[in-house]
DNA sequence: AATAAGCTGAAATAAAAATTCATGCGAAGT
DNA sequence: ACTTCGCATGAATTTTTATTTCAGCTTATT
């Protein structure tokens, strides 16, 4: 936590940077530990570029500057956590299916790993507070995202916050319409690039609300750029990714985290709020409340 | 000197240290994260000291410079952030965030582990030729269960295969009560025990559908006895789980799994049918084709 | 062919780190 | 009691490092 993912957010970033920042990223990625020792002067020579690419390269993966790159990666380094094989899962008869279904597991958990370890502990926060005072939380997402947004909104409801949503896109048009700075309105979309998700979460931030994004880490990410707090999602599949749902796992995640952090602040009265919702529900279950299974889920 | 115990040997130093350089190394113990966002100066001027003295300090305990003590402090702390926590996730407010979000961590990929290696390969296969052969997948979840048929019902539409689902219980009656022999009925409970998900599993069963359900495993499960097919999902999380998704998400890697398999027996046409839809889909992203977005994520 | 958009590194500026050095203080020697 | 020495200290300076600016250049766009 805290300072760290630099690693993540280089290898994700890499496909968009311009050519000599890529070189610098590229270098960077190969030899972390040689990082250490370097100033901007030597990393630019090292890697013919400029001084000017490197610090280019450091906006560019929003970190503070040079001197919070090299911590950061130094970060990354002494947590080791440099996982391997290849980046893509693919989909081919020939291979065997229990060593795809073992990448299937190794791209899923490197995908959780990364997107919580890129997760600040001063965002986190403030997104509770804010998750907290709003007046109503509206969160939107459609396709596969939908069914983040629909696990957050049960997981809200359950805490008694006032959390809407729908994939209808004209209902949610006339929801968005007013909202006010009291609200919060959260965008759930992988790619940042659906056009129905872009044009509501434009509009919420028109009207003043607070908005958050749920989306992948890219410079260009247009629906990143709208959000007063972005969180990021660090996913892995296969081009034709069917099957594959590293981008909803580690989605889920994110905001397990986001809930777990909402639930710890008022802890007493989850536990109250908790226990009414989940009686409630048991009634429908058809063992007694003796039961062994563990509550809460169905 | 690489980049390691820092923070010991400024411990270890301190009682031979002046006293400008006391404070200072103190100081560090003391707050050894914020140092990360000081500058020499900075430093000098909260602990009282000079810039001369902070660089003595440095001298003193032999890293290379400013930067080399800031870069060890960094390596040191992230290195103790090794994750702790015990077997459960609790709601408590002095547990610290990211120890919580370690726990968390840590609990979900457990799941997804054992999840995919309980998960046997023959078992697979025969799912797969019967979603293939199937006239109808019906399938049925309610509650946090509903977002994993969603998301299941997504994919296999992308292939192109008949699956009907909807979380409301007459509805879903009228259709299963038409079920058959040459239907798939699949049911979604991590409890087992939801009366509406056994009802309608226990019709499905009569009506000579095939059967199969994600649940977790126990003996005692009464949906589990009732399928033809039993995939069993395994997951750990606090008694009010508020957050935590960890069943959710184990029973979407097992889906994963089951689809990737699927998509795997027809791969070529497979290839098509993804093409046609997520061009379909694509019209609706704000950027051009060219976009590098991974594609088939919304 | 004209125009815009955006990369690029050289050079200038700003900021930070490291050194130098004058000062002061206390202990040891006379 | 007074000098001398050793060394701790931070102000001021120098050196190094990071960052910004900008003009030229490439590459798409119309």
């Amino acid at each position: 936590m805290a300072i760290s993912g630099v690693l993540n957010r280089l290898s994700s970033t890499l496909p968009t940077l311009a050519n000599s920042e890529a070189r610098i990223a590229r270098w960077i990625l190969e030899n972390p530990r040689q990082l250490v020792d370097l100033t901007v002067k030597d990393l630019a020579h090292i890697t013919g570029s400029s001084q000017a690419a490197v610090i280019r390269l450091c906006k560019s993966i929003q970190v503070s500057g040079y001197q919070g790159l090299k911590v950061s990666v130094v970060a990354d380094i002494a947590r080791e956590e440099r996982p391997t094989g290849s980046r893509f899962l693919e989909i081919d008869p020939n291979t065997p299916l229990s060593s795809s279904i073992q990448s299937l597991k190794r791209h899923t958990i490197m995908g959780i790993n990364r997107t919580l370890n890129d997760m600040r502990e001063s965002d986190i926060d403030r997104m509770v507070q804010h998750l907290k005072q709003a007046r109503w939380i509206v969160a939107y997402g459609i396709g596969a995202s939908a069914v983040v947004v629909k696990d957050f909104q049960q997981k809200l409801w359950r805490l008694g916050l006032p959390v809407f949503c729908t994939e209808d896109f004209h209902i949610m048009a006339t929801i968005v319409g007013q909202l006010t700075k009291d609200d919060i309105f959260m965008a759930v979309s992988y790619s940042g690039e659906t056009a129905e998700v872009l044009e509501l979460t434009q509009l919420a931030h028109k009207r003043g609300a607070f908005v958050t994004v749920l989306t992948r880490f890219d410079r260009k990410n247009p629906l990143a750029r709208l959000a007063d707090l972005p969180i990021y999602i660090y996913a892995y599949e296969a081009s034709p990714r069917i099957g594959a749902s590293s981008s909803l796992i580690s989605s889920l995640t994110a905001m397990s985290a986001l809930l777990f952090a909402l639930a710890n602040t008022f802890a007493e009265s989850a536990q109250a709020k908790l226990s009414d919702t989940l009686d409630a529900v048991r009634s429908h279950r058809v063992t007694l409340p003796s039961s062994d299974t563990p509550d809460g889920e169905i």
